[in-house]
RNA sequence: GGUGCCAUAGCCAAGAGGUAAGGCGCGGGUCUGCAACACCCUUAUCCCCGGUUCAAAUCCGGGUGGCACCU
């Protein structure tokens, strides 16, 4: 049964932390193709701002998801896990080894578990009038139209979390099941894959250092004119691909809201905050293999040995 | 040397007798169709000593430190 499963290889850890890298290193290693799992490398044109591999950088090794779709288009997870299944089955017909890189947990999680998104979810006008609802009669009340219907969510879910309190009304409306059972279940799965789940991670103090110092080169290397380009193509401060950081403080800047030096201070700290979210996200992920740079003396040679080690040691390779 | 003002959490800062707002930062957490999103939790006994009072961060006295002005 273990033999069947197929290998995915997962690089992630906190943004500026040093992932892509190591990972075009490991997949030319072990003959690996690179799926991102980036919410915002995957649109054109906003190189700069997510960071995004350069096609130096990617030294050869084939890279999927990354400028697969314009700004202007809503990207989300069930896209996202619908494309890249797609991608690691064709590499997995042609021989190679799936390696998924990238800092958004959500998106590694939809595929690593197979996470059930079905639903027909193209009508959107029950959940406008829950949100207006919301604005008219207040958090509260939607709050407890959830608990009358799912009270283990309403118990899970704040009631200021707007967004979440509806998608889970909105679960009921459309199924007739409660997502708190239906996530329930999900948990439960076992991951299609033989998978080893590597996030890099490094001493707090450093990996902060390294967001500002990476904020600053993004203000050298044109992060503003680059957000000038997005917005007089359109690109408007609501859409999802302008919520990225960077994106979002660059937008506010241009509309005067505060001034630069404000907002490059701004993006240094959320940037922190992002990546500290992201370690509580690994952190409760099941199976997952810290690996702590300091632990390696930051020598990437010793990092990607200890990886090839895991991997074989799995039979994801062949010793 | 004198006079005045000030002294509250890592930072900013309310509070003028009734048992310490708030913001930021830090730290922790939630997350199963927007996830670089959205949301939650946590963080002081008020410079020190003494006094008044049932009760003091708040009043009085004395220290210490800082700022301003004067000689």
């Amino acid at each position: 049964m273990e033999q069947k499963k197929l290998p995915l290889v997962i690089v992630t850890g906190p943004t500026a932390v040093g992932k892509t890298s190591l990972s075009v290193e490991l997949a030319k290693r072990i003959g690996g193709e690179i799926v991102s799992a980036d919410s915002m490398q995957v649109y054109r044109g906003m190189d700069i701002g997510s960071a995004k591999v350069t096609k130096e950088e990617m030294q050869g090794v084939p890279h999927y998801l990354i400028d697969e779709f314009d700004p202007t288009e809503e990207f989300h997870v069930v896209k996202f896990q619908k494309l890249a299944k797609r991608y690691i089955h064709e590499i997995h017909c042609r021989g190679g080894i799936p390696i998924l890189v990238g800092g958004t947990g959500f998106y590694i999680q939809a595929v690593l578990y197979d996470i059930d998104f079905t639903e027909n979810g193209e009508d959107s006008s029950y959940r406008e009038s829950l949100q207006r609802l919301a604005e008219t009669e207040g958090v509260e009340k939607l709050h407890e139209m959830l608990r009358e219907v799912d009270p283990a969510s309403a118990d899970a879910i704040h009631a200021n979390n707007v967004k979440r309190v509806i998608r889970a009304l909105e679960f009921y409306h459309e199924t007739g099941q409660r997502i708190s059972e239906h996530n329930e279940a999900e948990r439960q799965k076992e991951s299609p894959y033989n998978f080893a789940y590597f996030v890099l991670n490094d001493e707090r103090e450093r990996l902060y250092r390294n967001i500002d110092l990476r904020v600053d080169a993004m203000m050298e290397q044109g992060l503003l004119d680059e957000v000038r380009a997005l917005k007089a193509a359109g690109c408007t401060r609501e859409m999802v691909s302008m919520q990225g950081l960077g994106y979002k403080e660059m937008l506010d800047y241009l509309a005067g809201e505060y001034s630069l030096e404000e907002a490059v201070r701004v993006l240094k700290r959320d940037t922190r905050h992002f990546a500290k979210r992201q370690l509580t996200w690994f952190r409760r992920e099941r199976d997952v293999i810290w690996v702590d740079k300091g632990q390696f003396a930051y020598d990437s040679e010793r990092i990607l040995g200890y990886m090839e080690d895991v991997l074989s040691e799995k039979g994801i390779v062949q010793g």
